[in-house]
DNA sequence: ACGAACGGGACTACCCGTTTGT
DNA sequence: ACAAACGGGTAGTCCCGTTCGT
């Protein structure tokens, strides 16, 4: 079974919010990289860009929220978020950072539907890592704090590895974090 | 003596990048902010939008490289500028994040030249900052290697604080860095 | 049936350029001229005023090859194009040149594409031309030389109509033109 | 003596009418290449960018014009001057055209100050031939159709020349007004 | 005579969303 | 489900002319 139209708008979409940031992506980007047809965008996503942004967020969000939960170990489960983002930022000559961030930092009204859904992802990561924490024996409140550590952690290693173009602020990240979930 | 027209726009543009980043911000939104005349855009800023946005990013990393620098305690330098980080979101309603991150997460060309002014921006609080360390004792390795987590831990944070519109992501890590440093 | 907006698009800019040459022609301009909706610019020409220029002189440069080659007797033929193009200053007022010509100068660059669109008219109308007097009895170079002669002194006899803003140009040029081809 | 910024100002403007044509040229690329101070344009043009190349044209034309007469001959005449123009335009890579075309063509309306420049310089090349052929024995309506035809001829010969990047249409044209006027 | 800055207008390019027709 | 065309808006760039201070 091919792709449907709108699934790969999606993950078209999701794939340049990383690369450009969400005002730097435009809907003939995504049109032109998903190879989709001109006519029925507005059939898939009435609302327009802020919709298929919403819904790439989403997309990008759950996927992540899943490969963070997968371990009962915090440390195994961060270990290889962080691996498979090396990966990703390797074989993407470092330009794919997080979608979220790139959508995230664009917008200049926090009561946007979209901001919403930049929110809503980020706490989404938060709570699958707060729940792990605790069931590993942290208080409510060390667990929270430390997740929140990690998530604000992972994402600014992300951000260097983009501009350096490097794999080792993930890595030097990666370390640190380990040796403090590992305590 | 009245600022002058062109720093005022470097500082409105500095500013405008921590709201929107860069492609979400206009040169008309400039204008508005600082108060300069349309017409003498090209006379400070031959290179247009792209060379505003490369003095704005320089600014405000010099500014902040001293802030870094300016405690020879490591874990000091690092409380402070969170400290102030903290009170410049409060003040601006959570929108005002990092401008280097505003802009670094639009470009999708990583051999513009304001890609290299995002790189040496991040890369000179970097310096400064395993410098400190290794006064401090550490290796160099070990310093570069912690300042780099300092760093995306820091760029995390004022993520978080911006989406969640909350200082408590600042106050998080804040705690986990000062914990490490002062190991 | 009503001609299309594209076509409308074509002819404008003709003769737009006739009157003001390429710089001098806006796009407002051949919008206000032919009634074009705005917004379908780039829909009919992706590539801009520069596409847009190329379609126009082709349109008119085949236009001019098929008068040029209408008759099988060469003098016949330029008596009969210097007439037209006599006809065509009079109605507007003199102000109605050669579209080539007129894009033609304002080129600074000699390798754009619009350049060899420019090289293409001229060249094709020599052709013609030369062919012709091939078939008339010259010899190839004969012919060459004989028609690059015409072609400049019918660019020449517009020119100076236009400034002139009287039609004597073009029956000087016409009387010593056929003078020489009947020979 | 070192050229005053006054005429170097108006020979680049010469020359960048002959590459580029008038809406072409800008009033930066003129100061760019004749390296004139910003400041005292308005001083020496008060009228502008019209009236610098009112004074472009002309002093171009009066050149022009006094080599058209230097000979008594005018067959000499339009040799040595279709000789120097086929070397300039080998000279500068075939982008140097008559400024005098390349103002004409460019102007929408035919009241403006400009315009009468334009139409002056070609009548004066046309009055200098024409006395000249009035001198070797013509009647003055055929010498004055015959220099009409000369000029026509020689326009055209440095447009193609320009377009085609080569001096053949110069030597053709050559070829075929000297045997024209020697008879 | 000249430099620095202002002032506003114009141009091309592009974008997002809608309508109409198949 | 899709294609073609429309419609209006805005972005960044650049241009010409002026003013002010030296």
């Amino acid at each position: 079974m091919p792709e449907d139209t709108r699934t790969s708008m999606i993950k078209s979409a999701a794939r340049l919010f990383q690369e450009r940031g969400y005002e730097g992506t435009s809907f003939q980007d995504v049109l032109a990289r998903s190879g989709a047809p001109r006519g029925s965008i507005y059939h898939h996503f009435p609302g327009g860009k802020e919709e298929l942004a919403a819904e790439a967020l989403r997309w990008y969000a759950q996927r992540t929220r899943e490969e963070l939960g997968r371990s009962e170990n915090v440390a195994e489960a961060v270990a290889a978020f962080l691996a498979a983002s090396r990966r990703a930022m390797e074989k993407t000559g470092f330009v794919a950072g997080c979608p979220v961030a790139g959508v995230a930092l664009d917008l200049a009204d926090a009561g946007s539907p979209l901001h919403r859904v930049v929110a809503e992802s980020l706490s989404g990561w938060l709570r699958v890592l707060t729940r792990a924490l605790e069931r590993e024996g942290r208080t409510p409140d060390q667990a929270r704090s430390l997740a929140t550590f990690v998530i604000a952690a992972i994402e600014g290693a992300l951000l260097l590895s983009r501009t350096e173009r490097s794999a080792q602020p993930i890595d030097d990240v990666s370390e640190h974090l380990l040796a403090l979930l590992r305590l």
